[in-house]
RNA sequence: GGCGGCUUCGCCAAGUGGACUAAGGCCACGGUUUGCAAAACCGUUAUCCUGGGUUCGAAUCCCAGAGCCGCCUCCA
């Protein structure tokens, strides 16, 4: 079995294998703190996080890195225009410092909640405005640059594998009608590398060309080769990325170093919402907090991951309820599971659940191996389910040692790898009035008492009023399911 | 205008030359189980946008057409 990633760069299926045998280095563009993140920064930073995750199952070990943009472009790529972080900041009375961190911390915040493995470094762009300098004079000494009226430009006429990622021809480019002629560029598609500062432009620093500010794509350059090295394993990042951003980036970068920048370039595609584009400047974006606010964060991540990485994904209420119902569905097996488990003393299993759960096993790993095709590896985890509902149906005898193996082997799969799993249900608690969150068993033994008397009702067969209790527990969304073992109960979001 | 992609059951979505009389989920219907439910299990539901072609064999490759979408300003 070997791990293969569709490259974008040679627009094929290769298998992979880093520079340095049991490493992978892995950069991912960050995202442009100047609001919440949406559920675009979801499905993308939920896909790259999948790949860290199973790279690391297969024993690699990962440093994975993520930029944190909190220094603003410019809104166009002529070069002119506003500045986002700027603008946002003006609106909002703030400092662009406190700005910054404000959605910062919340992009943390949702990333944490969708299960997202912290990247092991998240490089902020403005403490690495030397590095980035450095990078510049670098490729003026090289001639790859330019200085004019102090601002930088990259020649990209001096780089003759300009375009190879995206597949765009230099005189394709010029004759765009969209690129607005800068007089200060000797080529229209020339970028800017450093850009001198107008006098009402806060965000500014010294350089050997006067006060100004990085360009674009300049700092996923210079952080992820100061980090990974000059050749990186893997970079990721959205598909409408790929030009100009990753094609400068590479400019930027193998002009510099002379040598390859980047072995595998993987892409995550983009989220419509309803069926139509969701974009910034479209307005029509989802914040993740409003989402969380109606869809478990599990749920929004095991939604993303029914779609491959390199699909489109639409987000619909409806397509989310499904995804809802069906993660539920997985949750009541390894719920009942557990339960089981944990009334089960040693023993001994009868048939051949082993070698069933072998084949599971290596099916979901071959999807995987398929260019992170999570879709398949998550039907494998449903027939598993079904495997598995119906041996603890059935009247089979299943050890402890059994249980557990089972149990582990959702928490291998379903928990570190796809991270929809939780190692084991989230403690109760509950909020008191100063605002701590403080585990809690009071709701438990208050169920415990309402379950005790209600079976006591049906053990008299007073249906009436047992099925009162259950109704209006239901109103307020505990569901009660009365098993062959005893009642259980939980609470739907 | 240039470049790229997509079109698979009511909905979502895998599959990219032969085990496809097409995975899985949601929904629906029938059954088992249940005091009734819930959960679970069993069963039922597609020939793959259209038209040509290549091949012993195509959802999968080629050509043409239709529809949808992305990139070529910022965006994950």
């Amino acid at each position: 079995m070997t791990l293969k990633f569709y490259n974008s760069l040679t627009r094929k299926k290769e298998a992979f294998a880093p520079i340095h045998e049991g490493h992978v280095n892995m950069y991912v563009c960050g995202p442009t703190v100047y609001d919440h993140p949406h559920i675009g920064h979801a499905k993308s930073y939920v896909s790259f996080d999948v790949i860290v995750r199973y790279l690391r199952y297969l024993g690699y070990k990962v440093r994975y890195v993520q930029n944190i943009t909190d220094v603003g472009h410019l809104t166009d790529n002529a070069d002119t225009g506003e500045d986002k972080i700027l603008k946002r900041a003006q609106r909002e009375r703030l400092e662009p410092a406190e700005l910054v961190e404000i959605y910062t911390r919340s992009y943390f915040e949702d990333m944490d909640a969708l299960n997202n493995v912290r990247p092991n470094i998240s490089p902020r762009a403005k403490a690495h405005i030397p590095e980035q300098i450095e990078l510049v004079e670098r490729l003026i000494e090289k001639g790859y640059a330019y200085v004019s009226n102090s601002s930088v430009y990259f020649d990209v006429n001096k780089f003759k594998e300009y375009g190879k990622l995206s597949g765009r021809k230099q005189e394709e480019l010029e004759a765009g009608a969209r690129i607005e002629i800068n007089p200060e560029k000797k080529n229209p598609s020339d970028f800017a590398l450093w850009k001198k500062a107008e006098p009402a432009h806060i965000m500014r620093w010294n350089s050997p060309w006067g006060e100004g500010f990085p360009g674009w794509h300049l700092e996923c350059s210079a952080m992820s080769m100061k980090y990974l090295g000059q050749t990186l394993d893997i970079h990721g990042g959205g598909l409408e990325n790929t030009f100009p951003h990753h094609e400068c980036e590479i400019a930027q970068s193998e002009a510099a170093t002379d040598l390859p920048f980047v072995r595998y370039w993987i892409h995550n595609n983009m989220v419509t919402v309803n069926g139509q584009k969701m974009g910034k400047s479209l307005g029509n974006f989802i914040t993740l907090k409003d989402a969380f606010k109606k869809y478990h964060p599990l749920t929004i991540r095991f939604f993303i991951l029914t779609t491959h990485y390199r699909s489109p994904l639409d987000f619909s209420d409806e397509a989310l309820d499904a995804a809802n119902r069906g993660l539920e569905r997985l949750h009541n097996t390894i719920t009942n599971l557990r339960e089981r488990l944990h009334q089960t003393k040693e023993g001994s299993t009868s048939g051949d659940i082993y070698e069933k759960l072998e084949h599971y096993k290596k099916t979901f790993l071959e999807a995987m191996d398929e260019d992170i095709n999570t879709p398949s590896a998550i039907a494998v985890l449903f027939d598993l389910s079904k495997e598995v509902n119906s041996l603890l149906n059935s009247s089979q005898a299943i050890n402890k040692k059994c249980l557990e193996d089972i149990d582990k082997l959702y928490q291998e799969l379903g928990g570190d790898i796809l991270g929809i799993i939780e190692p084991k249900p989230k403690p109760l608690a509950t909020t008191f009035s100063f605002g701590w969150q403080v585990e809690d068993k009071t709701p438990d033994d208050i169920m415990k008492v309402l379950i005790d008397t209600r079976n006591e009702l049906r053990k008299t067969k007073q249906w009436q009023l047992s099925d009162f209790i259950r109704n209006k527990l239901s109103e307020i969304g505990i569901t009660l399911d009365d098993k062959s073992d005893g009642t259980t109960w939980k609470k739907i979001k």
